[in-house]
DNA sequence: GGCCAGGTGTAAA
DNA sequence: TTTACACATGGC
């Protein structure tokens, strides 16, 4: 599995995932903002999120207080190029109101019990709940998406059922590595630069190189 | 014009 | 406990 990280750092360089709108941004903001960036990247193209967060920024709207005070209408213009822009309007109102009262703590608590947490917010699942882990947090969790199944899959061969399985497969494999959380954090961000655009061009595994699959989903998966 | 994107919640089977 | 479906814009 390193090996495949190898390869793939080798070909593309560093991701340095997250890319933050406000360069300057104190530490607090940049929490907000990657948590709404992993909010409004559920099942969305990132290129669509970053115009929605652009907007959110423009209107002066990228921080809790504000969105709080703004109506879900007013939030679901702003971020209508992510898509499910009402769904996400409200979640990034009951994400608000969680980041205001209990964010500071999950820097403090272990990261499973700050996993608990963020699963209990009505909009956060598995995947969104570690993004914020792990790329506003730096907590070392492996975030599992549909590229990630998809290459590993086909490439091993391997195939589990649900999240948990898929998150304990990588965190066993690389548990004796240094610097966890930066090296998660960029293997995430490699897996999914090289499913979006090379894969064709340069597949990992034979059955990527056998024909044009895969782009195509996992069949029931 | 169809397919897909850095998923999640809900309700029926 | 699994499966189906709603949510929706924008790029290729």
């Amino acid at each position: 599995m390193l090996d495949v990280f190898n390869i793939l750092f080798e070909r593309y360089g560093r991701q340095g995932w997250w890319p933050v709108l406000a360069a300057n941004a104190d530490k607090k903001s940049r929490g907000f903002e990657v948590s709404t960036g992993a909010i409004l990247t559920q099942n969305t193209a990132w290129r669509n999120v970053e115009k929605a967060i652009k907007n959110l920024s423009d209107k002066n709207l990228l921080a809790p207080e504000l969105i709080l005070k703004t109506s879900v209408s007013d939030i679901a213009e702003c971020i209508k190029p992510a898509g499910y822009y009402n769904q996400k309007a409200e979640r990034l109102k009951i994400f608000s109101e969680f980041f205001l009262g209990e964010f500071d703590k999950l820097k403090e608590i272990n990261t499973g019990k700050a996993r608990q947490m963020l699963l209990s917010v009505k909009g956060i699942g598995p995947e969104t709940a570690d993004s914020i882990l792990l790329y506003a947090l730096n907590k070392p969790v492996f975030v599992i998406d549909a590229y990630t199944k998809r290459l590993f899959s086909r490439m091993l061969g391997v195939d589990f059922k649900t999240y948990t399985e898929w998150q304990d497969f990588f965190h066993k494999n690389l548990e004796d590595i240094e610097k966890q959380a930066e090296m998660f954090n960029e293997f995430h961000a490699l897996i999914v630069e090289h499913c979006k655009n090379a894969c064709k061009k340069q597949p990992l595994c034979e059955k990527c190189s056998l024909s044009s699959i895969c782009k195509a989903k996992i069949p029931n998966a």
